[in-house]
RNA sequence: GCCCCGGUAUCCCAACCGGUAGAGGAAGCGGUCUCAAACACCGUCCAGUGUGGGUUCGAAUCCCACCCGGGGCACCA
């Protein structure tokens, strides 16, 4: 046990336990977090930690990502800002209903029980939130708006119901959307996701693809490259055009996406998806139908896992059916097969296996043409590699000779001229599937009448409360257990007055984050999601602190439900987010913390064995914020150390509280106020771990002066030891606290400002000077920051080690970079 | 395969525009205090910045190639 230390000085000792016990009640008294005082003059700053998801008590996870958010949220209440630094709960999802199901805890007793306890802790962690503002999202008051934004996009089109082959995942039984489907597993659970054909709610994100990725521009610079690179992608844009080949026996032409319109003649066959209903139409006429049968059962086998894999040989079938390239009247064959994705673009190409890898794969496969149009100098049907460089066009008629980007404009013209084709984008991103067949969600506010169809419960009738457990099947068997309550699920139709159902499904819970942010403006709301103007007031987030998991999920939909808002003109802005932090994991020996692995840290443990305070300040200075945290690497021992060692110059200090530190010993002053700059600016600019070192920098300064300088009672001292505290207070609140009270000042410590900087106090005497021969150190001065160039470049040529370097050599040039280097540089 | 980030002392990490490689911590070693120890305090050792080349008066920092580690994307036509 560390939680005490015996100083050495007197009896007074630093007392963990003690000290942590002592100031709990006088800061729930004091609550100096609390940001809703109507009064209140200051700016406001919203400061916001991704809420947590309340599956058992706090880890290391949370505590390295709530001391993080505190740091900055504490920091700018001490620059005078009115910080709102709220907390709730993402409350619900799989997990509460797993435990209901493995034990027979009713969810929502389970869901709440672990809320009270995460709350517990985080009072304890000393976290900066402003407890007036929680709510969970599992609170009927909360999912309330879920459905009502759900109607609201219900009724202008942008929810809406398709059946289609949805992700599906045999161990969760439930659809899965493309964003919590990672290579081809369950986000989840890691099963290996199926697909299913299902009818499913959808919210249309497509609708806002373009703003997704065109109003990434604002973020740039505040938000970390890597998040923006990855929405980028998973966006997606791509520019080509749509291109309509007429099929041979059908009425209709089928239209191909394609991003190389100029590749246009080197088509020499036409794929379609092997599971799209157009490929079981055009077997359905042709001598292959049995063939296709046969291969469609086999690609309906094959595991997304697999599908994914793209070393796997190609497989398809000749469907005996011809397309007619529209640019040159050309019969191409047309096959099925599983490398041409049914849901992207129109779920049909046109191959040129001259110039795309996979259709020269599957050309070499079966033995199709390759026909070269773009001259890249190599002949792909010999080397096996596709050539995607420019060059000029062959065999293209009207094309040849062309390079790239002419020929692409020119053949669009000619294609839009015939009616044959025209300029089109494509996006990787798909709509965001949100129904789910599990009971722990909000309850999807639809009502099926036979007559009338989709009817929307209507606003008064909201929220559509979830039936209690109780009574339920919640197993994962395929459908929704909302189904099974039939008293709840049986309504008359709000149109007809005739006997309907409610929609059994529940929504994604990603629905319930994506807004979350906005109801803690007005959290206690009851007629409406929040009242607009305090939305005005607080948002959007100054600063949102979370892991980098999120990097797509979350932060897409939650941009994308903000721009909806904004159409729908409840919000102003279009990006809820001005900057992001990502905080790196909590990982032990260089993996990822888990209790198979054994190398779980439990938090508690660690908690009661170092303290709060060293734990939080172990986690701020293992390294840059956005870094892992290896528990094997730091050392919360030597962090309690630091804490004891700061907390003791507290008590060595002589003067009175108000003593006027001017005249106090200068180089401690400055030293002091050097202090307050540097780490005012390194927490800006999140370096935490820098603005930790110039804290112990300046505490190693006041113990010397304290024990071999000016002595305990110069003002100064006491003015650095202020600064301590004030500082100390970001990462560990209560040794700041017990520092401020032992320094005679009145808590919180928290509020007590951040001191203001003396710029004079920040200038050196003197600096130190290299001077340089041919680049090389030879000699240092002692000169004054304001020394006038020539006069350094004097001083320098009559440094005797500067001389014997040159040995007689002459000066050829000298670079003066005043008051810090010169160098001499010889013929 | 493509893209991004990183590689500095035994370890975790600093180093503003290219300008003294070291701020801070951990571990180690030595000392003061002590009967001894713990604690505390003081001191101290330790790298030339992954490798090779280039630009420059000067490179951890910029450029090129490669090696290693981490992450993202990956049949998206």
């Amino acid at each position: 046990m560390t939680t005490s230390a015996d100083t050495g000085h007197g009896d007074a000792r630093y007392d963990v336990e003690a000290i942590q016990e002592r100031w709990l009640p006088v800061w729930d008294e004091l609550a100096p977090f609390r940001s809703g005082r109507p009064d209140d003059q200051r700016p406001k700053k919203y400061v916001l930690d991704m809420f947590p998801y309340p599956s058992g008590d706090l880890h290391m996870g949370h505590a390295e990502a709530y001391a993080l958010g505190d740091v900055i949220a504490r920091y700018w209440v001490h620059r005078g800002f009115n910080v709102m630094h709220p907390i709730g709960w993402d409350a619900f999802g799989l997990p509460a209903e797993n435990a209901a199901i493995r034990r027979g805890e009713d969810p929502v007793r389970w869901t709440y029980d672990n809320i009270a306890q995460q709350k517990a802790s985080m009072r304890r962690y000393a976290c900066s939130f402003d407890w007036d503002r929680v709510f969970n999202t599992c609170d009927p008051e909360y999912y309330h708006w879920n459905q009502w934004f759900f109607l609201q996009m219900f009724r202008r089109g942008l929810a809406y119901r398709k059946a289609s082959n949805v992700n599906w995942c045999p161990e969760c039984q439930t659809v899965l959307a493309n964003e919590q489907v990672i290579a081809g597993q369950c986000e989840r659970c890691d099963s290996n996701v199926t697909k299913k054909k299902l009818t499913q709610w959808y919210l249309k994100i497509t609708d806002y693809a373009d703003r997704l990725l065109d109003d990434m521009e604002q973020l740039e610079g505040k938000w970390p490259e890597k998040v923006l690179l990855m929405q980028r992608n998973w966006i997606g844009r791509s520019t080509g055009a749509e291109v309509h080949f007429e099929i041979e026996g059908r009425e209709e032409a089928v239209t191909v996406y394609t991003t190389r319109p100029d590749t246009l003649y080197g088509a020499t066959f036409f794929v379609v998806a092997a599971d799209s209903d157009l490929a079981s139409e055009l077997a359905a006429q042709s001598p292959a139908q049995a063939e296709f049968s046969e291969y469609l059962n086999k690609v309906k086998q094959t595991s997304e896992m697999d599908r994914l894999d793209s070393s796997r040989a190609k497989t398809g079938v000749f469907l005996q059916r011809y397309a007619i390239n529209p640019v040159n009247g050309e019969r191409i064959p047309v096959w099925a097969s599983d490398y041409v994705l049914a849901d992207y673009g129109t779920g049909a190409i046109m191959a040129v296996p001259a110039h795309d890898q996979r259709d020269l794969d599957f050309a070499r496969t079966f033995d199709l043409p390759v026909r070269v149009v773009v001259d890249a100098g190599e002949d792909p049907a010999v080397t096996g590699e596709a050539t995607a460089d420019d060059g000029p066009h062959v065999n293209s008629g009207p094309l040849d000779g062309l390079n790239k980007d002419e020929a692409i404009a020119a053949i669009i013209e000619v294609l839009a001229e015939r009616g044959t084709g025209e300029e089109a984008v494509n996006y990787r991103l798909r709509d965001w599937l949100i129904s789910r067949q599990r009971y722990w969600g909000t309850p999807i506010p639809i009502i099926h009448c036979p007559s009338c169809g989709e009817v929307p419960v209507p606003d008064e009738q909201l929220p559509v409360v979830l039936p209690p457990a109780e009574g339920l099947d919640l197993k994962p068997k395929g459908t929704s257990p909302l189904g099974g309550a039939v008293a709840w699920a049986t309504v008359d139709c709000p149109q007809c007055g005739g006997e309907a159902t409610r929609d059994p499904d529940t929504m994604d819970t990603f629905v319930d984050s994506s807004w979350y942010y906005l109801r803690y403006a007005d959290p206690n709301n009851h007629t409406a999601a929040f009242d607009p103007e305090l939305v005005r007031e607080w948002l959007p987030v100054d600063q949102y602190v979370g892991g980098v998991t999120h990097a797509i999920l979350h932060l897409l939909y939650s941009r994308f439900f903000t721009k909806v808002l904004n159409d729908l003109g409840l919000v102003d802005f279009n990006e809820p987010f001005t900057r992001l932090l990502n905080q790196g994991m909590v990982i032990m020996e260089g993996s990822a913390m888990s209790k198979s692995r054994g190398n779980l840290v439990r938090l508690s443990d660690e908690l009661s064995r170092h303290g709060v305070d060293a734990i939080r300040l172990s986690m701020v200075f293992a390294g840059p914020p956005e870094d892992d945290v290896d528990w094997a690497d730091v050392s919360p021992s030597g962090s309690a150390k630091f804490l004891a060692r700061a907390w003791r110059l507290a008590g060595d200090v002589t003067s009175s509280p108000g003593s006027d530190p001017r005249g106090g010993d200068e180089s401690v002053r400055k030293a002091t106020h050097r202090a307050l700059h540097d780490a005012a600016q390194a927490v800006e600019t999140f370096r935490f771990n820098v603005a930790v070192a110039r804290v112990m920098e300046l505490v190693n300064v006041l113990r010397k002066a304290i024990d071999s300088g000016p002595g305990s009672d110069d003002p100064a001292v006491r003015e650095g030891a202020e600064a301590v505290a004030i500082m100390v207070s970001l990462v560990a609140p209560y040794t700041a606290e017990d520092m401020w009270a032992r320094l005679g000042h009145e808590p919180s410590v928290a509020q007590a400002g951040w001191p203001d900087v003396d710029e004079s106090l920040l200038v050196e005497d003197s600096v130190t000077c290299v001077v340089q021969v041919a680049g090389k150190v030879k000699d240092r001065l002692d000169v004054s920051p304001s020394i006038a160039e020539d006069e350094l470049r004097d001083l320098a040529l009559a440094s005797k080690a500067v001389a014997a370097a040159l040995d007689g050599r002459a000066v050829k040039t000298t670079i003066v970079r005043p008051p810090k280097l010169v160098n001499v540089v010889p013929e």
